[in-house]
RNA sequence: GCGGGCGUCGCCAAGUGGUUAAGGCAGUGGCUUGUGGCGCCACCAUUCGGGGGUUCAAGUCCCCUCGCUCGCCCCA
């Protein structure tokens, strides 16, 4: 019979590789304890209609790429394809935003129905930062810096942090009326793409691909200057802020984000060493999307970082993280009496704190020390059922070169491994 | 959803119409050694993602299908 595979779009992370996911997680967690951000976890599945009002309709994301069905009581259910709505729904179902600001982060995999490729896949994961009730810009500027001091502290080299500001609704309202009209005027030197989504969505003609659409959107009436000046005040205070940190940026004006929540501060870190999914982590300002959901009105903040694009950055740049640790020792053991008693001598070295191997293959000596060589382990603990007899073991240094064995109490082994 | 590339043992990889499908790594068994790292011997794809077809003959050509991959779209 033909083995089962996992679902297109759908990996397996093997020992190999999730070293490296859990450096990530761990250094994420120290970053947002340290900034005093609470971790909130929420379901992978919701109600469709949350992400359809939040995300928006015409987005792609939900036009195209929800993983959605029926459960059996006929709910229309989606495997959730972002966090932020399932966090802002949850701080609303649950009072927290009545409750103050509030700090969380999250992370966790989400699901999105698109052709796999370098960077993406179907099933990915996702650690993402949402300050809600925050207005004031320096919450942007925080924002920001938790997530570019998190990936300089993981090492990654060669990112840049491309910053926009979308403007207010009014100032979106008013600057997508003068696009199109633009884009209309000009529609037969368009890629056949910007001219669709002139009527879809208009803004992210700004970002396409083409490389003639983009020359000739050099003529096109920008968005910096449809903003009002409250607005452009507000851009103006995220950029000193992040310029007082030090923190180095470059305007995009072409930067949209895809998701409707957005506005004002937009936000990307792209790297160019990813192929065509360049931005690891994304994330902007979003005052609207509470209240959109049924909450009060509430200014927030927030980006997603993308896990897989980070680890392949991090393998990239060769970095560590990728192998298994070696154990303290490698406990062979040969013999009846033995073998039953190297299981005791592995837990009770382990309960001191010993990263201990044990063989349970119960073959030759020879074999067992083969395999003790390539556990990379530097200890060999040897017990047969003559030394289980005695009450001791054999400690041997295998990368030493002419040491000698040790006779040792089971209990003096820590002690000696702590030393050497 | 649309394009391009690819698909030989767990991994890497020869092979480009003609008797029995190289090799390396890993793995397994054994030899040597009061015991391991080196070395040596043996085993490890009746089969080339799957299904059709062409041919005296196909892993090698054609078609379909599945999968992987890169890109478009979109996004983290």
């Amino acid at each position: 019979m033909k083995p089962l595979q996992s679902l297109r779009g759908m990996v397996d992370l093997l020992p190999g590789q999730t070293p490296f996911w859990q450096r990530i997680e761990a250094t994420a967690r120290d970053h947002f304890r340290r900034a005093a951000v609470e971790e909130i976890r929420t379901p992978l599945l919701e109600v469709t209609e949350l992400f359809a009002r939040g995300i928006g309709e015409a987005t792609d994301v939900v036009g195209k790429e929800m993983y959605s069905f029926e459960d059996r009581g006929e709910r229309h259910c989606t495997l959730r394809p972002e966090g932020t709505a399932s966090v802002v729904r949850a701080a609303i179902q649950h009072g927290l935003v009545a409750q103050g600001p509030q700090r969380l982060w999250y992370g966790g995999p989400m699901f999105r129905y698109e052709r796999p490729q370098a960077g993406r896949q179907r099933q990915f994961h996702q650690i993402g930062l949402e300050f809600l009730g925050h207005a004031d810009p320096r919450s942007d500027v925080e924002a920001i810096a938790i997530a570019w001091d998190l990936l300089m502290d993981l090492g990654v080299g060669g990112l840049s942090l491309e910053l926009n500001s979308l403007g207010s609704a009014d100032d979106r309202l008013r600057y997508r009326a003068d696009l199109v009209t633009w884009l209309e005027a000009h529609r037969e030197d368009l890629d056949p793409d910007s001219q669709q989504r002139i009527s879809t969505n208009p803004l992210r003609v700004l970002d396409s691909k083409n490389p003639q659409t983009q020359a000739l959107l050099a003529g096109a009436p920008t968005l910096a200057d449809a903003l009002n000046g409250e607005s452009r005040e507000r851009f103006l205070r995220v950029r000193q802020g992040l310029e007082a940190l030090a923190i180095p940026f470059r305007l995009n004006p072409r930067l949209v984000r895809g998701l409707d929540y957005y506005g004002h501060t937009a936000f990307e870190i792209t790297s160019s060493q990813l192929g065509a999914q360049a931005t690891v982590c994304g994330g902007g300002r979003y005052d609207g999307l509470v209240e959109q959901l049924g909450g009060p009105p509430t200014a927030a903040v927030g980006w997603a970082l993308g896990m897989e694009r980070l680890v392949l950055l991090l393998q990239a740049g060769g970095g560590e993280g990728g192998s298994a640790p070696a154990p303290d020792v490698y406990l062979i053991s040969r013999g009846e009496m033995a073998e039953a008693q190297a299981l005791a001598l592995a837990r009770g070295w382990r309960r001191q704190g010993l990263v201990v191997a044990l063989d349970l293959s119960g073959s030759a000596y020879g074999k067992q020390f083969k395999r003790a060589d390539r556990s990379g382990a530097r200890w060999a603990a040897i017990l047969g059922d003559a030394e289980t007899a005695e009450g001791v073991v054999i400690l041997r240094d295998l990368r030493g070169e002419a040491t000698e064995d040790r006779r040792l109490t089971p209990d003096a082994v820590a002690g000696v491994l702590g030393a050497a």
